[in-house]
DNA sequence: AGGTATTGTAACTATACTTGTTACAGTTAT
DNA sequence: ATAACTGTAACAAGTATAGTTACAATACCT
């Protein structure tokens, strides 16, 4: 399959849109620096709008822009966003009730599961937008 | 897609192992515990093989067993044994590189991911296969 | 009002991964 | 020898992503 780089789409736009400040920027110019099909865009911003995180006009000089600051948007709010948010899959059929280990083993691994899925949550929550965008711009200093 | 639970199976398929000690265990056995075809705990077999977590036997009264005790396996090596290791994915095609954000958001993001991935791989290192164990036969008992 | 630009979204294709399955060669105990 | 396993190839079905085209709905501008 296509690996799953909707999160990494969705903080390449994000930031754009962060540099853009209070002006639109249209989901054309957004592709163009992500160097994909101007739709792909839009359905990750339909993503971020549904939570709050761009706000999109449509219609001549339309274009999409943060709905927050910078600083107020953090990188869990991104991943859970555009992703299911589980590091790891329980299995689709349930083990054989007949087995001591088949029987628990799922409470288990669920547990698991949400440890996992904390720490990732956790991890992505020190990083805001605005600090993305700081990185950026220091390694397009060091460029220069 | 049928979301990757192979390391769901994994830990499930090494518990089994673990309940059985020094005993081979037959791939049909666990594919019953696991409801699967024993064709993917083969599979699965195969690839912890590689990470020298279990041993197999062909022909008559074969089987596999651990290749360490449960206290020796950890499951970050499972999580590694049996997947990428990454928790999203970087994109495919390369950002613009004539857009300051698209020449550097590449190696930000690549940052990023090391960063989650290490925190995926320190979290799941905090659990031994032996502590699973525990787990599962203290539930055992709790429903006794 | 009418023309133009832009989003939102449906529909389709290509690609690729996972799971399940059958089949069978190779290997080992009895 | 025979029977019982593993290892693995090959294939089908299901499903997710990414890319693309197309178009209705919407809003600006003259």
């Amino acid at each position: 399959m296509a690996a799953n780089s909707q999160f990494a789409m969705a903080v390449h736009i994000l930031t754009l849109l962060a540099r853009k400040g209070d002006q639109n920027l249209k989901s054309d110019a957004i592709a163009h620096s992500v160097n994909t099909n101007p739709v792909v865009i839009r359905r990750i911003l339909g993503q971020l709008a549904h939570a709050d995180l761009v706000a999109s006009q449509t219609g001549a000089s339309g274009g999409t822009k943060l709905a927050r600051s910078p600083e107020e948007i953090c990188l869990v709010d991104v991943y859970k966003a555009v992703s299911c948010g589980e590091v790891f899959a329980l299995p689709s059929r349930p083990a054989s009730q007949d087995c001591p280990v088949g029987r628990n083993i799922e409470s288990v691994l669920c547990n698991l599961q949400k440890a996992i899925d904390r720490s990732v949550a956790e991890k992505l929550g020190e990083f805001t937008l605005a600090r993305v965008l700081e990185m950026i711009d220091s390694e397009d200093a060091l460029a220069a």
